[in-house]
DNA sequence: TCAGGTCGCGAACAATTACTCATCAACCCG
DNA sequence: CGGGTTGATGAGTAATTGTTCGCGACCTGA
């Protein structure tokens, strides 16, 4: 996206303002028409920019009582640090929109904190949801530092890379992973490891304060095989070897222990821990990953779970 | 439709319930009511309910948002019927190329108005640069007026005098002022005033529907000053007696109120004057003029304000 | 027990918002 | 330069939302 020069006329300005004046002041888009000097349509259609735009931003600020149960639950039976439920939207509907307020939120609350953290993210859908929620914020004493290589196979920066909006939003200093997500064979995977810069990113990433990662189902449908990061014959061979989800790359089988696959072997991020003071927290919902959500949970891969009603009841079944 | 949880919903809940379907999944009420089990009705109000509680929580997330709160929080505490703020370029950047092109847009607005107008403009940088900022247009229906007078002490056009660029951009009937901007004496002044057409463009002027100035400030670098206008020992006699700006060369002290200096007497255009139905905007920002906007607010000589953020910022501090 | 008050409900209606459609201008692109 | 495409626009209309009103349930104190 080219940024436009300041000073300009205004491009979608306009829907900021229409929708301010809407959601905000509460002004009807007749009374927004006439404050802009415009038709009633056109303040219409610019409400309705905003919102497509996602110049607005709707947040929750009550815990649904049936949701803390099945927070209180979560937390209970997984032995999580963190677990925060979404009310879902309905069956059958994606809980991305649902879930991604409430993800924002939490990551908010984690920078508002005074004293320095390093904060990791992983990429995928769900993260890249998240941070199109998050507000503004200046977080210069944290750290935010890519789990991932953020180098897709042709070259290009994948379009669900989260740390480069993520630390534009808050305006932290950010430590992406210039190599790919997942290396030719070993020996190139070692050689990026060998990089010198590539080794504090990797430290940084692994002591991470606080880590938040999507999850990857690994059946047919695999984010790993929409995306290109691996062929349909690899992922028939790894759901030979029982994978069941995966975690920044990393796959799982079906009781959350990590799978010695050649793919875990060119791998060349880091392998989410949790470790004591250290928090990993899962963003996911939806019923394709509720295998390999629920294996990751057995698993104890991560101590922190943001879902959705209707996944949690599920998890919890 | 959904099974619902065993334990009951709180009322409240409900409503959370209600206002994230709403907002967050865009369900119409209708939906909401059969997703819940209830009445459309029923529905609606708990999604009213959920505002008034305040339990939904909307933003906007885009750069001119912080300028639409400092616009809100201007109107209110200087009871302005306009308030515009542009976005600032950075501390100790000229804001003028920020400002005129929203001051631009402005004028627009008010020359788009079908019913005829009379529009007055004073003069300065401000008022230039913003004109020089607006697109032609034909606006036959409106009268544009100068506030002063467009003569400067040298017989030569002053060269930030606005009316004619203005008039020639939009081909209006316009009416200049002729004589100058400060007489050399009372006595010149009346003169001036008793001409007939003088008369009528005071008159028009007065009355003008609408109000473009900038502001000047009193301090060593007075606009007053550096073009010729007054003398520095004028400028520290009228710094003496508390001048804090000025207003198409009218002059007042810190609390807006003008003062009765021999300048007063001898300036030979209108004093803006604001009035039910009549509009006085100001076009105006950058430290230098902080002082004499902040006067000029608290005296509500002005009940109009165009100006970039920063200055908005400070104002309001 | 009963008068009086409050509250939530649905019906009906008024106000507001969203969508469809035809038109038009700008913009490519050969 | 002409044809096709895109994107913005206002008119008109359908859909949705907000409000008012009367009703009945329920509480409450005399």
């Amino acid at each position: 996206m080219i940024d436009r020069p300041e000073t300009e006329p205004t491009p979608l300005d306009d829907a900021a303002r229409a929708g301010w004046l809407y959601y905000v002041a509460g002004l009807t888009q007749d009374q927004i028409a006439r404050e802009l000097g415009t038709s009633r349509q056109r303040a219409q259609r610019l409400v309705s920019r905003a919102i497509s735009e996602r110049l607005i931003h709707v947040r929750l600020e009550h815990r649904v009582s049936g949701c803390l149960r099945l927070e209180a639950e979560l937390a209970r039976r997984f032995g999580l640090k963190l677990a925060r439920v979404a009310p879902s939207l309905g069956v059958g509907v994606d809980p991305l929109p649902s879930i991604a307020p409430t993800a924002a939120a939490e990551i908010e609350r984690v920078l508002r904190a005074a004293e320095p953290q390093v904060i990791a993210f992983g990429t995928g859908r769900s993260l890249r949801a998240t941070v199109e929620e998050m507000t503004s914020m200046e977080c210069e004493q944290h750290k935010i530092v890519s789990l991932n290589g953020n180098i897709s196979a042709d070259g290009s920066a994948s379009y669900y890379d989260v740390i480069f909006r993520i630390a534009d939003r808050v305006r932290a200093p950010h430590y992406p992973m210039p190599m790919p997500v997942i290396a030719q064979s070993t020996e190139e995977r070692e050689l990026f490891h060998s990089l010198k810069p590539v080794q504090s990113v990797l430290r940084l990433a692994r002591d991470a304060d606080v880590t938040f990662v999507g999850i990857g189902q690994m059946s047919d449908d695999a984010p790993l095989l929409k995306d290109g990061f691996i062929t349909a014959d690899e992922l028939r061979a790894m759901q030979a070897l029982g994978a069941a989800g995966e975690v920044a790359g990393w796959v799982y089988d079906s009781d959350g222990h990590y799978l010695e696959t050649s793919l875990n072997q060119r791998v060349a991020g880091v392998r989410v821990e949790v470790g004591e003071g250290r928090m990993a927290v899962a963003i996911a919902g939806g019923t394709p990953k509720l295998v390999a959500l629920a294996a990751g949970l057995k698993g104890r891969l991560f101590n922190g779970l943001i879902t959705d009603e209707l996944t949690a009841r599920a998890l919890l079944a």
